[in-house]
DNA sequence: CTGTTAGCGCCTTCAA
DNA sequence: TTGAAGGCGCTAACAG
């Protein structure tokens, strides 16, 4: 590993001439230039970026925080995806810090954490000490998912759930259908209730009465999309169902098939998140682009550090409803 | 930010009785340590990961380098999260590069890398710029994935398609089969021609004779895979289709039902690969735990840095056959 | 056992 | 336009 003082000394000049032609950060002649490339080259020298860091108190690195992954894998890798390349773009660093279930940043904490100009966290909780600690050291932080009231003042992005199942009722509605279940998530969630109100505002739009015992609860695992299928299906009152996920569509798919049940044909079926292909009929379902999101977290971070934009709530809507043949037209009669 | 001389002077020590109180370095009384630690407690006071790897020469970061996601997403995806995980358990911090598009690391190349103590490349190539430089420098290195031979001395880690080719075929032989179509991925990878050699071995381990008209190639999309199941179908001698990724089977499984050829019973199906649980009847397939390949991987850039480990040729056996509804039992008569 | 000193590699005034 | 000196925050001899 040669230093700058290598370059210096080959070159036959000052290590600040050197540190100059590198940073063009004052006029170097072209001659003397030419040199210390020469020299740079020949010694295969290039900056100790973490000397440069310490000079110049900015790292270049951006910390990405995420925890429990395995429920949401899919999405936490897209935004991965996204944030990642894009800040290799912008010549950011990423460091991946994922938290192994629920630890969080454990004991040793800011000891292993490097100084990063900014972090981005994912699905932030209520009292999160990440963020606590970022605060408290100024660093840039940008949100990622539902953030808790108690940082409203902080950067954040997310997915406009509410506008999405708005969209997917509407659709569903605009083929004719006004008894339509819904498998919604988990309850007490800020997803499931933002799907609700959007849910609730298509319906309401359209001049449809909202009946709560058409809402049901499901924790996106088959054995229990299944069963509450199983019910919503004997009932033989909705012309359509709309499921949290691919995989509680899946469910409804299985026990259809089991009751002789019509897909679309009896009832149609519309997914709120997966990434399924593989149903038949391909089921239709919403997509999010979460590569995107993590693109724009990305993009935002970066505004913050270079002062080039004050923290703001921004809600994304990079996602496509896509229609198939899941979904049927309700004859009006 | 406070420094360690904040907390040196606040406790009224020298700064090295701080460092030694924080590094466990040298025995410090235990009056004097609460006095630092206290003072340190009240500025805040962390130390700065980048001074401190500018003076050991460690920087505690490893690189983690991949590029060409999107074919093979889920791998990685896998890959990424188990060395992630790994890294940070062993208080190690991972810079994630994700290169697009084959444009592996751009011009500033090195100009845009950390000092970091050892790097992970992903599926590298022959000639692969990113070695080169790393060897060049002394960085200790792991490969994942098929490695050229080229770089044979380095360290290397890799599923066993071999072997796991030569599973699957053993267990479709025991089940009675002896026609079994091969639908491979892409000629001329490495991975397309271990599986191959282990489809032969488990083939002449049981005296079946090798056909090589029973071999075809597909690039991983359903459409080709359609066109090759169409015509394997159509000619009707194979009890068993091998497949070498789930997609591939999705596309066997939908010209089976086109011409109305029944699963199992008409035709066996195993997938080398995916991780599809959408298929009826669920296809049969190998799992392969790349998280933990990703682990493995992990300790291993750990090791050789700690010099505990010289380099080595790894071949992880992390794996499962799957034998579900879609291998039924060839009657013998 | 504790403090002093000299770097680690780079950047940045400030003079020349 | 170029160079010398000091400092970023920390560690590691070496004294005391």
């Amino acid at each position: 590993m040669s230093t700058i003082n290598d370059v210096s000394k080959l070159a036959g000049v000052s290590k600040s001439t050197v540190s100059n032609v590198f940073n063009n950060t004052k006029y170097v002649s072209e001659e003397i230039t030419d040199r210390v490339l020469k020299a740079a080259q020949e010694l295969n020298y290039y900056p100790n970026k973490l000397a440069t860091g310490l000079a110049n108190k900015k790292t270049y690195m951006i910390g990405l925080f995420l925890e429990n992954l395995g429920e949401f894998r899919s999405m936490h890798h897209q935004i991965i995806e996204g944030v990642a390349m894009k800040l290799n773009e912008f010549n950011y660093n990423v460091i991946l810090y994922i938290d192994r279930d629920n630890e969080k940043i454990p004991k040793g904490a800011k000891l292993r954490i490097e100084p990063i100009d900014g972090a981005i966290i994912l699905d932030p909780e209520i009292e999160d000490i990440r963020i606590k600690d970022f605060v408290s050291s100024g660093t840039p932080i940008v949100l990622v998912g539902k953030a808790p009231k108690s940082y409203e003042n902080l950067s954040s992005l997310d997915v406009d759930n509410i506008e999405i199942a708005y969209s997917a009722t509407k659709m569903l509605i605009q083929n004719g259908h006004k008894k339509i279940a819904f498998i919604n998530s988990k309850p007490n969630l800020t997803i499931t209730s933002d799907r609700l109100k959007g849910y609730i505002k298509a319906l309401s739009e359209n001049q449809i009465d909202f009946e709560p015992s058409y809402i049901y609860n499901c924790d996106n695992t088959i054995i229990k999309a299944k069963k509450l299928a199983s019910s919503i299906l004997e009932k033989g009152e909705f012309s359509a169902i709309i499921t949290e996920s691919d995989v509680v569509a899946l469910g409804v798919y299985e026990e259809a098939k089991t009751k002789g049940i019509n897909i679309p044909g009896d009832i149609s079926v519309f997914a709120l998140g997966g990434m399924d292909y593989f149903l038949t009929p391909e089921v239709s379902r919403v997509v999010v682009d979460y590569k995107k999101l993590g693109e724009a977290a990305a993009k935002q971070i970066t505004m913050i550090i270079d002062n080039k934009q004050q923290s703001s709530n921004l809600i994304l809507n990079k996602y496509k409803i896509i229609k198939t043949g899941s979904v049927g037209q309700v004859s009006i009669r």
